[in-house]
Formats: C-alpha cells, structure tokens, sequence
DNA sequence: CGGACGACCGTCCAATGTGATATGTCTATC
DNA sequence: GATAGACATATCACATTGGACGGTCGTCCG
C-alpha cells in the first residue's frame, strides 16, 4: 500500500479553482451519489429556471471533478449509469467555495430583448409574444406553487426560500405581462 | 460593373442564421451607425442587466456581420474607433429574427444558488450576503427609477416597459430580501 | 412471445461566449 | 512635456452551449 495514487492537494494551498457550474455540482452532491442524468433532473426540477445547466457541460464536469479527486465515480449500473459521490476533499472544496462572495448574475432574456424591440413589429405579433410569455409565467408559477405546498425530502429553510424567490419573480413578471397600455386600452 | 462581389443572400433563402447575439448587435444599429464600444456602453446602459453582451463577443460578431454584407464598416475615426452602418439586408434579416418567437431564457444567478446551499453556513456569512445582494438591487433599481424620470432619446413605449420589468423585478428582489424568516426574528 | 416505441443515459463537436491581457490613442491636468 | 486615465480594438486560451448521435432498457400491445 505505499505509493498512494493521490498527487493533488498534498495541502490546503493551490487547490485547483471550482468552477461556479462544477461548484454547483459537488452541492447536489452532498446529500447522496446521482449520476450526471440524475443532477441534470433535480436541478431542473429545483432552482433550475435560475441555475442553468447543459448535460454536455456536466458530463465533463463530473469528469474533471473526480481527475482532482472531489467526486469518485461508481460502479456503471443498468443503462451506463455512473453514479458519483463526493469525497472529504470535495466537501472541503464546496464549502471553501460556498463561503466566497457569489460572482455575479448572467441573465440573457431573449424575449425581453424583443420586446425591447417590439416597436418594430405589428401588434398582433406583440400580441401573440406576451400571451406566449404570460402562459410560460404561469406554467413555471403554478410549478413553484405546487413544490412548495407539496414538499418531499426535507429542504432546508435556505431552499424553501430559494422558492419563494422564484414565485415572487413569477408573480412581478406576470404583472408587468398585464399592465402594458396597448393603444387600445378601455379609457375607464 | 460586372461580377458584383456579394455572393450571400442571391434570394430570399438559405441566409445565414442569425445568432441572438447578432441579431441584438443589428437591433441597436438600427436608429444609425455606432461602433462596438459604443453598443456595449448603450447595452449596459438600457437592458444591461437582462442582455449580456461581452465585448470580445461584440467585435467578433461585427466582423461577420460585415461578411455577411449584414452591416458597413465605416471609416476609423479618432482612436481607431470604426463605426458599423445598418444595411438593407440587414434591416430584412433582424426582422426576420425579431418575428420568430424569442428562445428560452439563460439565468444563471450564482447568489441565488448560494443561498440555495446557505444552510451549510455560518448565519453571519449569510447576513453578510444578504447586504450585499441587497445592495446591489438597490442600486440597480434607483438606476433604473432614475433612467425612467429623466428619459432622453426619445424611447419607445416598449423601451419603457422593458425599464418598467427591470423595476419590478429589483422591487420584487428587494422584498424577498427582506422577508427571509431568520431563526432569531421578532415574535410579535 | 417478439418487436417496437419511448424514456433513459452518455458522448461528441462545431458554434458561441468569456475574461484576461496587450497595444495603442486621445484628453486633461499639472 | 510628462503622466494619468478614459477610450477603443484585438487576440488567445478556455468555458459553455445545443443538438445530433448511438446505445440501452422497460413496457405495452398484437
């Protein structure tokens, strides 16, 4: 047993820099071994409308993630499915990252955008966009709403707020879908 | 005159697909001619905050727009500063973009998935983050508050509704902030 | 039974996007 | 006339995306 294979972080200097996307990963990961399908799913299933995340990008992830030792991968089971689990150092890692001041918000709403635009373009087409909109609003509040009323799993208070984050957006954005003063406005 | 050089767009079909990117660079040349510098400080100004734009991204972009016959490259001015006019073509291909219906939305909030995670922190760390989030929206929305009194350019309603999402959302943001149920809150 | 359809799971790649660094220019100020 | 700071573009290594692809398993129906 001489000759231990791990070469890297012989101290707690020059840890190898989390990314925020592999960050995110060794935090699903705390509660228990998921493979990359499987983080892909709770995460779009949770705070995914603000987190998002593409599989090709964590496959590699998860990849990189165990060359540096934070995850080990398991035993393939039935369809090639790798599960991961976090190690010691992992952990260490996460919260080294956790505690660091968060970087900041990348928001691309291309919707938004057109709408910026909209002058541009008939009303009906407008029309049609904000119906579009409103009806994804509604879709991801109703989620929202349902998720938290009926709650499995134990989420911490953090992750019931995070929630909560997610119906107010919904809410003010469904307000604002309805109160643009199309010319035709009723007067009274 | 013979042998013109365009060799793209001979018809209505196959144009070379517009990326968002793109697509918003045309959108912002279409009141008159800026440069790349010039649309990164009017992006950051207006809907900054829900339309990220790099500006390695920005000048790339510009580039194969001009290829694409899509925008001019106009004369350098002062400090190499190169101005990129609007074509025709260009005008048909935004429209184009504009009418089709707007792709999802990319957020990534890394703050929010922080506090996702916040239970696995001291609560100081959190009170810490919460001021600076805090912060932030604040700021953000007395820009936006601002830029709303004193509007200049003549903007459009639906610029001015965009400015009224932006709003809602800081106002909404702010709320939640303040709401969090800390273990240690006042009882009546 | 068998086969076929749809969900599941991971891989790959070209296009797109990022952040840091480099290089140079003009303006103001002392 | 030096120097600091905003202005303007270029470029490179790297990160990230989205879709196409190729397999695997489960289940439902003829």
């Amino acid at each position: 047993m001489e000759s231990r294979p791990a070469r890297r972080n012989l101290s707690n200097a020059a840890a190898p820099k989390l990314n925020p996307t592999a960050a995110s990963l060794l935090g699903f990961l705390l509660e228990g071994p998921l493979t990359g399908w499987d983080i892909v799913a709770v995460v779009e299933a949770s705070i995914g409308y603000f987190w998002n995340l593409t599989r090709s990008q964590v496959y590699r992830e998860l990849r990189s993630l165990a060359d540096a030792g934070y995850v080990e991968e398991g035993e393939a089971g039935p369809r090639d499915r790798r599960p991961y689990t976090i190690t010691e150092t992992g952990r260490e890692a996460f919260m080294e990252w956790l505690r660091l001041d968060p970087g900041d918000d990348l928001i691309r709403m291309q919707g938004l955008l057109k709408f910026f635009f909209a002058d541009n373009l008939d009303e009906s087409i407008v029309r049609r966009w904000v119906m579009v909109q409103r009806s994804q609003v509604e879709k991801r509040l109703a989620y929202f709403r349902e998720l938290l009323a009926h709650i499995q799993d134990e989420p911490t208070p953090f992750q019931i707020h995070t929630l909560r984050f997610g119906i107010a957006h919904e809410e003010a954005a469904l307000e604002w879908l309805d109160s643009f003063p199309w010319s035709d406005a009723p007067r009274a």
